[in-house]
DNA sequence: TTTTTTTCTGAAAGCACTTTCAGTTTAGCA
DNA sequence: TGCTAAACTGAAAGTGCTTTCAGAAAAAAA
């Protein structure tokens, strides 16, 4: 009852066409040196019986799958959602198929275990190649190549595509500084993760760069979701004297800084400026300044990188940068000067 | 050069270990019948050799692999986004992982064919169970569950997930005739899609139910993409006598009815009034009037539908309607009665 | 001590496929 | 017609694993 029909399998198709398996096989794999004739009866077979080749028995022999792992920590993230709309669109344009992995529970366990375990299970079984996002690892054992999105290190031992999370946090502070902002809240990302600190020291260096004096009661921590941004907002606009500009190292943090002004009366801009980083879709509704990381170019990217890995051609870049820019919408306005 | 290092396998933890094969395999799969020492000092070696068992090779032998397949039209696409979210929530309260599967180039071939080949070659192969979505098949040859979310057909010859498409479609109207709006445009959504023809009659039904003559030139094709549906609004718009509210199909056609509203200087909603069908993400923060189809919930009931199925128990219910419901926001508005 | 039971282990078959190797036809050419 | 090359096909080995079967060692019972 459990397992209903058996599935029709290549010897199936070879009795079928009165042939033996090996000859099924290579006109299943375009290899030569069978028969026109055989090949269109063997084909007309195959598809009366709606056979499908086992991908397993399949991937246990042969090295080329035509298949690509990518390993994410939550689909649910806007932010893996842009990257997976870049990676789609390049697998779509490839003739490799998409595998996404993902157990949706990295919140509960340390990541990095599971990255490698991820990993080696599709590279050693049934993926050419896997693309990894936000890894936490620094290293990764494995027979297929992989390439990282946006990992932790900047420097890790596999070839990776990343955003230039300082050079981003600096625009943006030169941005509202030069509409002077002075007292500019930071609201932090993960700790674990690499780019949310390369913000923090963009911040950081900006403020030292302009002379500013470092306050740290205007750095909140964070964790990237828009609960916790909408907490620490709330936290530094109830300070008394509060920042009249709010940086948020992710858009979703900024959401919810916009939720927390939303709810003590301020107006964005009027009252508070504020800038958020990634610029998800729900930015452009929102009219939210923010940075570009281009998420999507940098999966594209990505999936190239990896193919060519797969194809055993080298890489001209280990690294690849992708540029942030930063995108003005109207949620930041120039600080009209109040009387001290 | 090209495969680097031969993967780790059982035969080598095997070998390490001084036992056979059969054993290290029996404490993989926490059998009985092994003694706690061996048992431990196996499990040690496989952390030092850091050997993951061989997807391909396991799923050829065993009948249980605790993967559900989700094969999926577009991920780029809201829609499917938003029904990943689900599916992804309750993966992660199982002990099951998900292997998404798509080729992102539905627009180029039709579907049907490959949805059946996708199924089949999971089924057989690497899953123990698929969800479809948006299939347009009636019928699947596998032999393993699968489960559907939002299928063309209304009954199709396996257990799904549907909205009350028709339903949802009446409400809108109801709701904008009750506003007093007599000049409804439908901008429809794919011919093929089974949804979007149960929402077309809706809108037919409704305004019959309210006397009201149809206008065949206030119904437009259309194909759930924001280009058509701005395409189509325009036509609409510029029509000597033109609609006073726009139905559009779903809400990324409908925010193409945003797109060219602006563009001829209207204002939504004083001078025309709009009401998409989904509520994708986006539609909040466009104040979009639309249905929701609980798209994400659809998802979840999908997985543990599928779920039961695998676990060869049987479902009460083998099409489960997942409820719509019209949201409010700021997209409509009574309509004054202009002289005429 | 012997017999029975329990615990533990390994050999080998089988899963559905690819690929190598060798063998049989058929075609090409003198 | 004979000989060589090309075209075609099948048997069998091997892929990494699970599982059955049976046998050995240890523990319990007689």
């Amino acid at each position: 009852m459990n397992h209903k029909k058996r599935a029709v399998t290549i010897q199936d198709v070879a009795k079928a066409a009165g042939v033996s398996v090996s000859t099924v096989s290579r006109v299943l794999n375009g290899k030569i040196d069978v028969a026109s004739d055989t090949q269109d009866r063997i084909l007309a077979i195959i598809g009366d019986l709606g056979y499908t080749s086992n991908l397993a028995a399949r991937s246990m022999r042969s090295y080329k799958k035509n298949l690509i792992g990518l390993v994410v920590p939550d689909i649910g993230f806007p932010y893996s959602i842009e990257i997976m709309k870049g990676v789609n669109r390049a697998i779509a344009e490839s003739n490799f198929d998409l595998l996404l992995y993902t157990t949706g529970d990295i919140q509960k366990n340390g990541t990095d275990l599971h990255e490698q375990h991820y990993v080696s299970l599709l590279n050693n079984s049934i993926t050419d190649g896997v693309i990894i996002v936000a890894s936490a690892a620094a290293e990764f054992i494995t027979n297929a190549p992989i390439v990282a999105v946006d990992p932790h290190v900047v420097n890790p031992n596999y070839p990776s595509v990343q955003g230039t999370n300082y050079h981003g946090s600096l625009e943006v502070m030169e941005y509202l500084i030069g509409q002077g902002h002075r007292r500019i809240g930071f609201i932090s990302g993960r700790q674990d993760v690499g780019s949310a600190g390369r913000r923090l020291k963009g911040y950081q260096d900006a403020l030292a760069n302009a002379g500013i004096d470092l306050d740290e009661g205007l750095i909140t921590p964070g964790d990237f979701t828009q609960k916790i941004g909408y907490k620490y907002a709330r936290q530094l606009l109830k300070l008394s004297n509060p920042p009249t500009a709010i940086f948020a190292a992710n858009d979703q943090s900024a959401i919810g800084v916009f939720e927390a002004a939303e709810e003590l009366g301020l107006r964005i801009p009027e009252d508070l400026s504020v800038v958020g980083f990634d610029n998800i879709s729900e930015a452009k509704y929102l009219g939210l300044t923010t940075v570009d990381q281009f998420l999507a170019d940098m999966g594209y990217v990505a999936v190239q990188m990896l193919i060519k890995l797969i194809g055993g051609e080298l890489l001209e870049l280990e690294t690849y940068k992708m540029q942030t820019k930063l995108v003005e919408r109207t949620s930041c306005q120039k600080l009209i000067q109040t009387a001290y």
